[in-house]
DNA sequence: TTAGAAATTGATAGTCATTTTCAGTTTTTT
DNA sequence: AAAAAACTGAAAATGACTATCAATTTCTAA
């Protein structure tokens, strides 16, 4: 189980970090057969940097099962979506990434020069949310936060960039 | 520029929130022609409410100037955008939709009802960021920020909605 | 294990937001 | 007012994503 550590977050490496197997699992719990495609875009989503888009998620699948078609790729990711194992990211142009889910409440940060994403949990944004309602007037149901970066890697390999 | 009242003075409103004139006077002095086509779009940015996407736009836009033409609303927004004058709002199907600035970090709020959206600042996550940055090793730059919930009058129509 | 039913698949052909191209027009400069 | 520069919009192209449908795979029940 994972750590707390001191600003309270948990440190999850150790935890149960649910791979392809678990999600297959999930899926045919809930009643989804058990296909070849199916598990091959789930493998591709575990080869994948973290986040992936469908076009790279169906050329990481035909390594697992070469007959993988698009379709079938954005049909698996709604239902994975539907069943909230994986979640779609926003790009500035509109298009769409996925990334497994591993916290219930994570948002994600994104590597502007890899694109490497991890999820991150305990975003605390409820004191914005009560101002912006007090502000507004409106009442808040739900929002949507995505951070962009520098991965530690990048980081390192360009120093004082971006 | 600002509206002139009858005994000369300017409303302090218009200063502190820029219409379509004060934009188009951005738009000038970085060195931007004044066209027709360029006036209407600001003008139905602004009878929008607070956001509008591009075919609405053109839409709204044709009461000011008919033959105004979808390519270029595409391209006055990207100029508007480069100027930070407007900014590029993200829906869940991958389309967008444009807001007038008013606050230079401000983010949105949505209506899930009737799409009015408005601007808030005040987003003060920096305790938020500087856990992710520990949690991830990640140096954050920038981040987005949406909300999606109901507007006062929405709720007056819809208690207990949503 | 097997046959039949049910679910899934992928090729093909859309759809739709956004971009590119280009010749003609408007705006700016002189 | 004329020439140069900037801008415009129609039409065609692009590319992500969705709908269709006959063929295949998986599941269920005996």
């Amino acid at each position: 189980m994972g750590v707390k550590t001191e600003n309270g977050f948990q440190i999850t490496r150790d935890q149960a970090i649910p791979g392809p197997d678990a999600m297959l699992a999930t899926l045919t719990k809930a009643g989804y057969s058990n296909t070849r495609a199916r598990r091959s875009v789930l493998e591709a989503l575990f080869d994948a940097n973290g986040q992936a888009s469908p076009a790279e998620l169906l050329a990481l699948g035909r390594a697992h099962h070469p007959a993988l078609g698009i379709v079938t790729v954005y049909r698996t990711l709604e239902v994975l979506s539907e069943l909230g194992l994986v979640r779609k990211l926003h790009q500035d142009d509109g298009c769409h990434t996925y990334a497994p889910v591993q916290h219930h409440h994570g948002h994600y940060v994104i590597c502007e020069r890899c694109h490497r994403t991890i999820e991150f949990e305990g975003c605390d944004i409820a004191a914005v949310v009560a101002s912006v309602e007090s502000q507004t007037g409106f009442q808040v149901r739900e929002h949507w936060l995505e951070m962009f970066g520098l991965c530690p890697d990048c980081r390192l390999e360009h120093p004082g960039a971006v």
